[in-house]
DNA sequence: CTGAAAAGAGACATGGCTGTCTTTTATGGC
DNA sequence: GCCATAAAAGACAGCCATGTCTCTTTTCAG
């Protein structure tokens, strides 16, 4: 819960990518929005920022694409969090009260605290690979089924 | 992280009225709005929907106000997030994928599942009086620092 | 060098959450 | 009954995430 759809999409787009690259080809933006059922042009637009924060390659023109590069695997999910919604989900009370914190918690400070470092401490963790890796096979059905 | 504005407005509402009520007193939006420092009539509002919900009473007119009833104190945090919020982002896939369950999970399913489970049980089982009885005193001034 | 392919960039539409303001309804005191 | 008070209800504006569409730029093939 509690993610915005881009990021969905970015992570979708991600492991498609990553998924198809094992044949060694780039991936168009439309190929992607078709097989994912995703808006082409805003997917594009958040791939975009995937690529210029470097977890991506891309190229323009024919055969062109987005292909992974040597970050790709290993980047953790954060980064692709941190593009699509910020960090300040982490950083900030859920009350909005800015003077909040472990000296002068608000009435919900503890009980959020670790839910919330429990959730930063996966997202800082687990990479595209281990996506990859995971047991229950992930393969592009699992993304694509909407 | 990751709840509305509403919901913020809606607990420290509650909490506030919950605690001045030990005056024995009715409290105005007014009042509430101008502690607080939240938006008057956007806070009667929700304030509204906690009244049609049966968590505070309110009356109409000279003296009127908002009051705490039978259910206040004993009210989980979860009947107000359904309120504000509504059940459906502990329902649905991080991915929104519908067809994402624990047979046919998406890549994220087993990372989110616990986590989200925890802050539903959370949820579910703080009440309002737990709130206000936490061993770190809560007062006004934990809600109304903004 | 030219044309086609594909990413990139930007304008615009929509809907929900947030917030402001005005009007209506109900209530208590005189 | 009249008036003041306060919640309830509704109209409207702004912002942001999402989504659509068009135009520009880059690159490859021939």
């Amino acid at each position: 819960m509690f993610f915005s759809k881009s990021f969905g999409y970015a992570l979708r787009g991600v492991l498609y990518v990553a998924l198809v690259s094992e044949e060694n080809r780039r991936v168009q933006a439309d190929e992607i929005a078709k097989r994912l059922a995703v808006p082409k042009h805003f997917l594009a637009k958040i791939m975009n920022r995937v690529v210029k924060e470097g977890i991506l390659d891309s190229t323009k023109g024919p055969y062109g694409g987005f292909s992974v590069n040597g970050e790709t695997l290993s980047s953790p999910l954060i980064r692709l969090l941190r593009i699509t919604d910020g960090m300040e989900q982490f950083n900030t009370c859920v009350l909005k009260l800015r003077k909040c914190n472990k000296i002068n918690p608000c009435p919900l400070h503890f009980l959020m605290v670790k839910n919330r470092d429990d959730l930063l401490k996966n997202f800082s963790q687990t990479t595209i690979a281990d996506l990859l890796s995971q047991e229950n096979k992930i393969g592009i059905q699992s993304i694509a089924t909407v």
